[in-house]
DNA sequence: CTGATTATTTAGAGTCATCTAAATATTGAC
DNA sequence: GTCAATATTTAGATGACTCTAAATAATCAG
């Protein structure tokens, strides 16, 4: 089995795969926090032990083995997640941290149970969609709010975010999943939001709407 | 924060000292499968941090604040197995091992909320008290079953072991917490113990019932 | 109370994950 | 297309935890 610090690199590797296509020497060592020369062992040994496939000075991708291992990882995650939201009454944005660390002390038998208890759950409080026991991820396509325009109107189904801060924000403001978010007005200078929520007006910036993702209900572009 | 190599360390000299007065270089190598030089290591590096206090060649003690730690992980440890068997529907020969993940990965926080859920339990699956915040834990004192003589009824409070096989043991003979074990015969040659349970009748050996232990009903030395 | 046995400690070394500094390869500006 | 800037890899070293083998201390039998 691997160790913890293993593990992560390998859902960081998964991770920021998604997010650029593949994961090079700087941008794991900037998300793993260690020197690019440690980053750079990381990916020999994972090559070597078949979970990536490494091309010196182009980065790794996983290989198939490598993916589902990472899934498993994730899908442990979302599953605490959900399970410290719905049992034990946590916020959204303090769950992170703690699957973080309860992803790797889960055993298949603890997994099992924990889906079972949840009623085979399919998405985290995110948003994410959580992996099957197989591996398996639907891949579910929402548009992010900063693609919506005045007039239209959002249902917010996911936040791309495990930051505590942002999340924190976003409860502040009344906001959670399957929030409508109508579009007032976009401010073309720096792409700042102003959306009417449950009967408010909030001011979302351009950053932050990349981060919010969810369902176009009417209005159109 | 220590890893949790050193947690389980301070876990086990606990244990030790409970059990033979303190732990001794063969003792925590043989409990921790490491060679009598890695424990000695260990009980020196903890003496440099004031956890335990070492007098070389016989052995280590824990320190006020050694004790404090130690206590703590058996707190998580002993949430996590109530939670899971009362919870996520775990049997008792089930929760130790997975507790010793647990245990290590448990946030202040996540400890809370896990009491309150549980609303403040006092004690886990095998009847052991569960410590309080402070680390306190109360000494209840049963009688082992091997003290018992025909004629006695013993009401079972505590099983003082881990093992799985153990445990499972139990559950197939019908014995569990608050389970009527009534004294048949002794037999005088090897301790073994004929028991009346539930109306049926079982043997223990003299070892077992070292590891059972309980409330005197009636009958009586 | 002495010698043999057993327990403990010391010495020296290995592995894993990490670092810094130096060397090398890639990329981008002109 | 060449050179400077940037990214990556290599080399050598460190700390935490582990080992084996050798040295030393404690214990026990006679």
């Amino acid at each position: 089995m691997h160790s913890v610090i293993v593990e992560n690199y390998i859902k960081t590797i998964y991770q920021l795969e998604n997010l650029e296509g593949r994961a090079t020497t700087s941008l794991l060592s900037e998300k793993m926090q260690v020197s690019p020369a440690t980053a750079t062992d990381m990916m020999k040994r994972l090559a070597d032990e078949g979970i990536v496939r490494h091309e010196p000075y182009r980065g790794v991708r996983l290989t198939g083995r490598g993916k589902k291992h990472a899934l498993k990882i994730i899908r442990r995650h979302r599953l605490w997640e959900l399970f410290l939201v719905q049992v034990l009454d946590f916020e959204w944005h303090e769950i992170h941290e703690e699957a973080e660390l309860l992803e790797h002390c889960t055993s298949e038998k603890l997994e099992a149970r924990l889906d079972e208890y949840l009623g085979h759950p399919t998405v985290d409080p995110h948003g994410h969609a959580i992996p099957n026991s197989n591996g398996e991820i639907p891949n579910i396509e929402y548009i992010p709010l900063a693609s919506a325009n005045p007039g239209d109107t959002v249902r917010l189904r996911r936040v791309n975010d495990d930051s505590s801060d942002v999340l924190q924000y976003l409860s502040q403001l009344g906001i959670e999943l399957g929030s409508d978010l109508a579009i007032v007005e976009k401010i073309a200078f720096d792409g700042t939001m102003r959306v009417r929520v449950d009967g408010g007006e909030q001011f979302i910036s351009e950053k932050l709407a990349n981060h919010l993702f969810g369902e176009l209900m009417k209005g159109g572009a």
